[in-house]
RNA sequence: GCCCAGAUAGCUCAGUCGGUAGAGCAGAGGACUGAAAAUCCUCGUGUCGCUGGUUCGAUUCCGGCUCUGGGCA
């Protein structure tokens, strides 16, 4: 079976350029790579610079997927994303082609990885209704209902996106989360090749600090306001891209320009680290490395598993 | 030079009617099954500016000093 290959790590670890790196050195051996996103917030189109989207040098070297195709104001989930990229790998593997994933989003990488529970779609009309009641009886009596529906749930009841899902699935199928899960899950693929670059602490930050500074000087402010006078008042999915609430508030004069990139930083080293403590506990049996440390690639393309 | 107000955790500050102190932010660790750049959980010893005095006991009261704001000259 063709290998599917993996790279994830903390934003700002290196993975576009080393996933270009590692498709170039299979083309020359003959073997042709695309690139797969598997980053939730690059799937969007607006906002490049702010999100990092690869260059249009980079795109054009390598093939790249899943990049770009959602409008700011479309929805997605773990679930289509796994669809899609499985489509995508799927693809690539007939035509002999190797995939790469790349990306920062952990849980979307899990999902193929170890697959997720099929659960039936939970109807937009629905999941509105109970998001009213949730607002109306109130978080207290909301967990109460939903510890009757569903027993065996171990959520805080402070984690408002969760304790959301598994009202909406307890109420729309009649059957808990638990239940769903218990029907177990598996991957389509047995050759997955995982490898997640992580570089110290130190290293991190710094490329973090940097690339915050590079945002604003290469223009983020200017795509922001941009964005905004076509999309008014815009909320949505792109709400939570880091940077964005920041610069909305740079541009109303609410920030200074030094908070601006302060706030940025802070916000994307905590981030970083959710992502790291992700890799490091979700992943364990990927291999890990530095992004610059020679021969990772070699060691890496030529593991036997 | 004089007057006033500050000086407490990396930062912003609260507090102790005298019994050595606690929030937010930052930071660290962790969770994660259809919103995941999201959402959530756990973790707080620091010469309470320095120095004398009063007191069984002072970060807290009193005096002096230093520094930082602001005001008056």
């Amino acid at each position: 079976m063709l290998p599917v290959f993996i790279i994830a790590g903390p934003t700002a670890s290196g993975k576009t350029g080393f996933s270009i790196q590692l498709a170039e050195k299979f083309k020359k051996e003959g073997v042709v790579c695309e690139i797969i996103n598997a980053d939730s917030i690059q799937l969007y189109g607006e906002l490049k610079i702010l999100t990092a989207f690869p260059s249009s040098d980079e795109m054009g070297r390598v093939l790249h997927h899943l990049f770009g195709i959602l409008g700011p104001c479309e929805t997605y989930s773990v679930a289509s994303w796994r669809q899609a990229a499985e489509s995508e790998i799927d693809k690539l593997h007939s035509q002999g082609k190797i995939p790469i994933l790349c990306g920062g989003t952990g849980f979307y990488l899990n999902a193929i990885i170890h697959g997720i529970s099929d659960i039936p779609d939970v109807p937009e009309h629905h999941r509105k209704a109970v998001f009213e009641k949730f607002r109306n009886i109130g978080r207290e009596k909301f967990f109460d209902e939903l510890s009757e529906l569903d027993p065996t749930n171990k959520l805080d009841i402070n984690d408002t996106q969760r304790i959301l899902r598994a009202y909406e699935v307890a109420t729309f199928t009649g059957k808990p989360l638990s239940y769903w899960w218990s029907r177990g899950n598996n991957s389509k693929y047995s050759n997955i090749r995982k490898l997640v670059l992580l570089p110290p602490r130190e290293k991190l930050r710094e490329n973090i600090l940097k690339r915050a500074v590079q945002m604003i000087d290469n223009g983020a402010v200017e795509e922001v306001r941009e964005f905004l006078s076509r999309y008014p008042n815009y909320q949505g999915p792109l709400d939570r891209v880091i940077g964005f609430a920041e610069i909305r508030d740079f541009l109303d004069q609410k920030i200074s320009k030094e908070q601006l990139i302060e706030t940025m930083f802070i916000r994307t080293r905590q981030y970083a680290k959710r992502q790291s403590t992700w890799f490091r506990n979700q992943m364990p049996d990927a291999k890990f490395a530095e992004v610059g440390s020679s021969g990772i690639i070699d060691e890496f393309t030529n593991e036997d598993r």
